[in-house]
DNA sequence: CTTGCATGAGACCGATCGGTATCGTCCGGG
DNA sequence: CCCGGACGATACCGATCGGTCTCATGCAAG
C-alpha cells in the first residue's frame, strides 16, 4: 500500500503520492483527491497542479484540456471498479453468487468511507448534463458493463429473471451510497447487505444439482 | 410555497412562464428549471435572469446573493416533497401502509420524468460538498425530517423495526432516483414498487383486528 | 561537452463569473 | 397630478477560470 516504493523499483503501488512519482501520476492523484473531495467544476486546474507539486504548464503537457484529465479520472475509476468484479471472479470461478455477495460486500464496506463524498460516477453525473460529454458517456459505459457483467452473473446462478435481478442490484448498490453520503452510516454496510440478501430471495435459483442447499424458496413456478 | 401571498389571480399553474407574474416568481421559476437541468455551478446568474426575462439587477434586488437564491429554490423543491407526504397522510389518515406505498408510487411515476436529469438533492448535494453550506443544511434537514416522517409511519403500521424498515426504505427510493438516471427507465417504476414490496415483507406487520392476512410470504401477487 | 527535452516558475490572455453602480422608464397610490 | 419605488438595460468591477507563452534549469544520452 502506502509502505513501498522504499527500495525503488515500485511499479505496483498505483496510488503512493511520492514525490520521486513522474509528474503525470502525482497529477493524477491529485486530481483523483480533489475531483472526489470537492466536485469537478469547483476544481481548477491550478489547484490540482499545486496539489501535485508541479504546475499547470506540466498539467497541459500530460493533458489536452481539462475534460481530458477529468476522463481519464473516471476511466481509472471505471477500472478499479472493474478490477475488483475481476478479482472475485478469479476468486469464485464457479460461484457466481459468491460474486454477487462478493460485490455488494465491498461496496458495503467501502460505505464508511464514502460517507463525506459519494460515488464519483454519481456524482459526476450531476455534474455532466451533457450524455454527449466523452466523459459522460465513459461513464454509462461502465455502468452498462457492470450491469451486463451482473446480469452474466445472475443467469449463471439460475435465477430465473437474470436481467431484472441484475437491475434491482444495481438500484439497490446505487442506493446505498446515495443513502449514505448523509443520514447515518452506522449500520448501512449490514442494511446494504440485508436488502442484497432479501432481493436475492426474491429471485429464487433452482437448486443446483448437487445435495440441496438451503431453504425453502419458493418452487419456481413449474408444475 | 410560490403560490401564496402574492396578489396573482392565478393560484393554479404554479409553473407557468406567463410574462405577467412578478419577478420573483419568474426568477425562481427560472431558476427551478436552469438548477435542475444543468447543475448549480454550471448556471450562471445571467442565464437565470435571461430565462426569467428580467436582468440581474432584478434577481439581486430579490436575493440577496446566487447561494439566497440556489436557497430558497431548494426550500421549495423541499416544500413540494413534503406537500405529497401531507396529501398522502390526508388523503388515507388511517392507513399508514398505504401512505408509504402511496410515497413509493409518487417517486416511481416520477422516474421517466426524471430521467434525464435526476433528483435534485441527490445533484446538488454532489456540488455542495461542504456540509456547514446553508443550501446543504437545508437538504440534509429535508432529509432528516423525510425519514423522521417515514419511520413513524413504519411504526404506526406496526412494522417490529420501524428504524430500519425507513432507512431501508430510503436506500430503495434513493436508489431509484439515481439508478432511473442513466440506464433503462422503462421499468424502473414497477420496479421499484416492487422492491419496496419486499423490503416491506421483510418487516412484517401483526396481523391487525381485521380478517386474517396470510402471516407468512404471500405469493408474489401483481407486480 | 553538447544537444535535446521534460520540467518548474510565472507572466499573460480572453472569457466569464458573482456582484454593483448608474440611469431612464413605467406605473400605481396618495 | 405627481412622486416614489420597482423595474429594465447596460456598463462596469475585481476575481478567477481554462489555456498559452516564455524562459531558466537540470539531467541524461550521444
Amino acid at each position: 500500500m502506502s509502505t513501498d516504493g522504499i527500495g525503488g523499483a515500485d511499479r505496483a503501488g498505483r496510488r503512493s503520492r511520492v514525490a520521486t512519482l513522474p509528474p503525470r501520476e502525482r497529477i493524477l492523484d491529485a486530481a483523483e483527491e480533489l475531483f472526489a473531495r470537492e466536485g469537478i467544476k469547483a476544481v481548477g486546474v491550478q489547484a490540482i497542479a499545486d496539489r501535485a507539486s508541479t504546475t499547470k504548464m506540466a498539467l497541459y503537457r500530460h493533458f489536452a484540456t481539462k475534460d481530458a484529465l477529468v476522463e481519464e479520472w473516471l476511466r481509472i475509476v471505471a477500472a478499479d471498479y472493474t478490477a475488483v468484479f475481476d478479482r472475485l471472479a478469479e476468486a469464485h470461478p464457479d460461484d457466481p453468487r459468491a460474486q454477487i455477495l462478493g460485490m455488494a460486500r465491498f461496496i458495503a464496506d467501502g460505505l464508511p468511507g464514502i460517507s463525506h463524498r459519494g460515488c464519483p460516477f454519481i456524482n459526476s453525473i450531476a455534474e455532466l448534463p451533457d450524455r454527449a460529454h466523452p466523459a459522460r458517456r465513459l461513464i454509462e459505459a461502465h455502468k452498462a458493463g457492470q450491469l451486463r457483467r451482473l446480469t452474466d452473473l445472475c443467469a449463471r446462478a439460475g435465477l430465473p429473471d437474470p436481467d431484472e435481478a441484475a437491475a434491482e442490484l444495481t438500484f439497490v448498490l446505487e442506493g446505498a451510497q446515495v443513502s449514505a453520503q448523509n443520514g447515518s452510516v452506522e449500520h448501512a454496510g449490514e442494511r446494504l447487505m440485508r436488502i442484497v440478501g432479501a432481493v436475492l430471495e426474491r429471485h429464487p435459483a433452482p437448486a443446483p444439482d448437487g445435495p440441496s442447499r438451503h431453504r425453502t424458496g419458493r418452487p419456481p413456478g413449474n408444475g
